[in-house]
RNA sequence: GGCCCGUUCGUCUAUCGGUUAGGACGCCAGGUUUUCAUCCUGGAAAGAGGGGUUCGAUUCCCCUACGGGCUA
């Protein structure tokens, strides 16, 4: 008898296609649309989203001849990760929701009522792809990369775990975006030449200070420019006398006092901003923008500097505290006093970068081989070898 | 009181009789991007005020206002 598969149709190409391939090949396919988010007041574009991605996806689900149905996750998702989003931004850090949407929701809530429509599997439209492979007769799922590189989501998949896993199909992860198009004009599908969506997942483009608004009130705070010359940039030891103490310096956050700098311009909450932007400061006349640094919440401070190569934008390790490593292969779960080689990043979309993992007692230390721009706190790491997701962690 | 100097887009400035008054930063819009950001393209935006000289003044002269310096 035919797998069931129930596939997460979001209204987009992607999902549309996915839904698609399955069916060809013979599977029982479901469509099930998640309505995550019903406040229009916050969102750029004028029209309400979700009832055109709702439509679009119904469209489909009629075209391809597959059942279809929406559920309401708004609740949990208000739960799980608006809340912690207001909570994050509230800590001076800066938040990923699309990474715990996919780990919390789509992986999680979203996976449970599909088994409970009697599903073996879900699918999505994301583009990366799953392998699954047997050591000493134990199954261990891989999550791969994109075959499109250029659109390889598997960052925003870094926290999904083996269980998840084992239910999940990419039906389009082993092809190019252009591809995905083609088959969905081919096919006669509504959402062929629809736009890529943006922005929150659920949600759309949102102003960030207008939404937090909601809940963490403006609050004027100065704006303080540091010079690159700062003493506390200059003195990098030759040499350390350990390793602990070469970690804890590379990946020390640097505290700035209002002496560091001069007062450039004011602000409206230092909680709206996060390290290596530069939009959003209104300080002009200088001659090269201004990126936020660092900011301090506590005192209601932002620190600036000048240029995209400041030093204090720049870093090379950082720390994912003990309770936050992340291994999607449980099985490569590193020791204390263990070090592995591998490739990371710290953003969506950033190239993969050489790397070195720590493992010591308070957690997990990524050493970079080169400095990075604007490591935040709150943003997830990922670490991969080759084309294989390993795990990832939250930046502390 | 006298003598100098300065005053150009929101900001920092370039132009030094004929320019669409240029740039940078900021701002706005569009693009890239399922986080936040970054990045790319485009746009709006200025001669303190008033008189002269000149065919023509941001550019030369005078007065006023406002800054800065020197000096009784």
């Amino acid at each position: 008898m035919a797998k069931t598969i129930v596939v997460g149709l979001s209204g987009g190409v992607d999902s549309s296609v996915a839904a698609y391939l399955l069916k060809e090949q013979g599977y029982n396919v479901i469509g099930l649309f998640m309505k995550n988010w019903h406040d229009e007041s916050v969102t750029i574009s004028a029209e309400c989203p979700w009832l055109e991605d709702s439509n679009d996806a119904l469209i489909v689900a009629e075209k391809l001849g597959i059942p279809f149905q929406t559920v309401d996750l708004s609740e949990q998702y208000k739960e799980r990760i608006v809340d912690y989003m207001f909570e994050e931004y509230k800590n001076g850090r800066t938040p990923n929701p699309d990474v715990l949407c996919n780990r919390e929701i789509k992986f999680d809530v979203f996976l449970a009522i599909a088994l409970e429509l009697g599903a073996d599997f879900v699918a999505t439209g994301h583009y990366c792809q799953r392998s699954t492979s047997e050591v000493e007769g134990k199954k261990i799922h891989h999550l791969l990369a994109g075959a499109d590189a250029n659109k390889d989501q598997s960052y925003f998949l870094c926290q999904l775990t083996q269980a998840q896993l084992a239910k999940v199909l990419f039906p389009i992860g082993h092809l190019q975006k252009a591809e995905v198009r083609k088959i969905a004009a081919a096919q006669g599908l509504i959402t062929a030449e629809k736009k890529d969506s943006q922005g929150l997942c659920f949600i759309g483009k949102v102003r960030l200070p207008d939404f937090l608004q909601q809940q963490l009130a403006p609050k004027v705070g100065d704006i303080v420019e540091v010079p690159a010359s700062l003493e506390a940039y200059q003195n990098t030891p030759n040499s350390f006398d350990s390793q602990q103490h070469l970690l804890l310096h590379h990946s020390g956050k640097m505290h700035y006092t209002k002496s560091d700098g001069q007062v450039v311009g004011q602000h409206q909450g230092a909680h709206y901003f996060t390290k290596g932007q530069r939009k959003g400061l209104g300080v002009g006349g200088t001659v090269e923008p201004l990126f936020v640094i660092a900011t301090d919440v506590k005192e209601n401070i932002i620190y600036t500097g000048q240029g995209k190569n400041h030093p204090g934008l720049y870093r090379r390790g950082l720390l994912v505290k003990t309770a936050d490593i992340h291994w999607v292969r449980e099985d490569l779960c590193m020791e204390i006093g263990e070090q592995k080689e591998v490739l990371a990043r710290i953003r969506y979309r950033q190239p993969l970068e050489k790397a070195t993992l720590f493992r010591e007692a308070e957690g997990l230390f990524v050493l970079f081989d080169a400095p990075q721009s604007a490591i935040a706190e709150g943003q997830f790491v990922a670490w991969h070898l080759g084309d294989e997701l390993l795990g990832s962690g939250v930046i502390s």
